[in-house]
Order: C-alpha cells, then structure tokens, then sequence
DNA sequence: CCTCTACCTGCAACTGGTTGCAATTACATT
DNA sequence: AATGTAATTGCAACCAGTTGCAGGTAGAGG
C-alpha cells in the first residue's frame, strides 16, 4: 500500500472516504497495465473480499473518472474499459469498425486539438483516452475493390 | 415515401431488404431534427405500428449506423442518442462534466485532425459527431477559486 | 476514547441494450 | 405468378450498468 500514500491523499483532500472496498479497487487499477472492464475489476477484487457488489466497482470507478484518475473508454467491444491515467505514457486507439483492428495514435494529435478548443473558446477539454473509429488501410482497400 | 427513394436504393444495394418496420424507422430519423434516443425513435414508430420490438430498432440502428447515413453518440446522459447525418451541418459537442451545459464545436476542428490522421497513418477516422468532455470556462474559474 | 454525521456499502429492483431462436418475409430467379 | 433462400422479425432470456434505500463505517471534533 505503500506507493498509494500520494493518491489517498488527494483523494481524502477531496472529501472522499476511504474504504477497504476502495483500496483494493484503487490498487487493482494502480498495479495492472491497460484496459480493464468493471466485471474484470469486480473479480479481481472478490478473490481477496467476496461481499463486495459489482455497484460499489461501478460507483468507485465513478469518482476516480469524475477526479480524472482513471479514463473509461468504450473500444466498441460492448463494454466500457477503464485504465488509471499515467501523465507518462498516454495513447489513444485507432479502431476499425470493418476488422476490428486496434491501432495507437500519437497523444501529441489530440494534445494540439484541445489546446486549439481551449484557446478559442474556453473550454478545457479532457484528453485521456480517446477511442476514435473508422477504416483501416487495409479495408479501404477492399471496400474500393468491392 | 418520395423523398426517400434515394436512401432506400443505397440500403438495397447494400443488400439489405426494405421491411415497412425500417421504412417506418427510417422515416422518423429523417423527418426529424436533432438528436433522439432509439425509446424515443421505439416509441414514434408504435404509434402507427404497435406490434414493433425494440430490439427491430436498435438492429435497424446499427445498420444504418455501419452505412454511416445516422450517427451515434453518448452524450453523457445515460442513454445513447442517433442523429440522421447531413452532409452539410456537421456538429460535434463539448460537454462539461460538472454543470453539463453543452457547446458546440465547429466542425473545422476535427475534420483537420481526421485529414492529418489519414495522412499520416492511412486510417481513415468517422468523423460524424463527437462529443467531448471537459469543463467550460466557468466552471474552471469555479474550481480555481474552491 | 467516544460521539456524531455525512458518506459509503450491499441489496434488490430496475433500465438500456444485446442475443439465440423459430417463424416469417423481401425479393431474386425462374 | 410460383419458388427458394437468406435476411429480418418478435419474443424471451439475458448481460451491463444505475438507482433508492436502510443499515453501517470513516474520520472529524470534542
């Protein structure tokens, strides 16, 4: 629990309680690498505590998405993932709505878009996992030839 | 029925058959202005054929969301919203999550990011309707001063 | 250490959306 | 006009996610 001292902070700072059920959801997200969704979450966190409620997952997810500590994207896959956010290390995903392939988009695309949003009009947009969705080369390619 | 023939020349090409259900579906999208949930879409249909499912709905939705003639977005709200898109009127939104207002978003913006996508990587992004998240001006300025 | 209260949890009921299946229907072919 | 078949429909059962509520708990203040 010891790296998580920084973030329990901010969270408490912000009015938040913090419950064992918390913790280890906060510590699922913290030590796994990408996208996870809440019925993945639920369970990793049930084999150490089994009386958690799948609606207590969603709801924590809920404030760390509100305090922007984690992203929550729907990748198209039916349900939502959601993946804590490391300033380091942000990527957005190119997804093919003919193959369903899966690619990464530089962050710096979408850095310049709402740096252009906020200059010129206020508004401060939140650019942590975007999931943008068209067709790849290879299916236009074959939509083309068609 | 008139003004449709195009629409529905482009959907039998497609190979999909014309059933009166996604005529009448189709029918309320077009007619309409702005955005509608598909209860909205379910429930305008019933009134002049109850017997339809909703699942008929969200089928024909999905669709017609693959041909890209409606756009479907989350817009924060709970429930998914579709909107027949018009060629000219392109919209996208910006969405504050704290207050909820809605803006709107030129669509220069994003048909920029989507033109450099392509050209940088081949895929080729739906560009249709976005929404995006964030916080507005004042709602910034109230958190600064919390 | 005890008290108090606002916040949080688990439960159960609910809404939005999806899917498998058997029966039906559009429409291409003859 | 009759036939064949693949797409589509309605139904029912299901999965993802949300919400109201009564009881429980974190943590501030005394």
């Amino acid at each position: 629990m010891s790296c998580e001292t920084e973030t329990v902070e901010v969270l408490r700072e912000a009015g938040h309680k913090l419950t064992p059920q918390r913790l280890m959801i906060l510590s699922a997200l913290r030590h796994a690498e990408g996208h996870y969704t809440a019925t993945e979450i639920y369970d990793q966190v049930r084999a150490e505590y089994p009386y958690v409620d799948i609606s207590t997952v969603y709801r924590t997810l809920g404030v760390l998405k509100e305090m922007r500590l984690v992203s929550e994207t729907n990748m198209g896959t039916g349900d939502t993932t959601y993946e804590w956010v490391r300033e380091h290390r942000r990527h957005h995903h190119l997804i093919c709505r003919d193959c369903d392939t899966v690619a990464s988009l530089d962050h710096q695309y979408l850095e310049d878009l709402g740096a252009e949003i906020l200059a010129e009009s206020g508004f401060k947009p939140d650019i942590d996992h975007f999931a943008i969705f068209g067709l790849c080369a290879t299916c236009q390619e074959r939509s083309r030839t068609a």
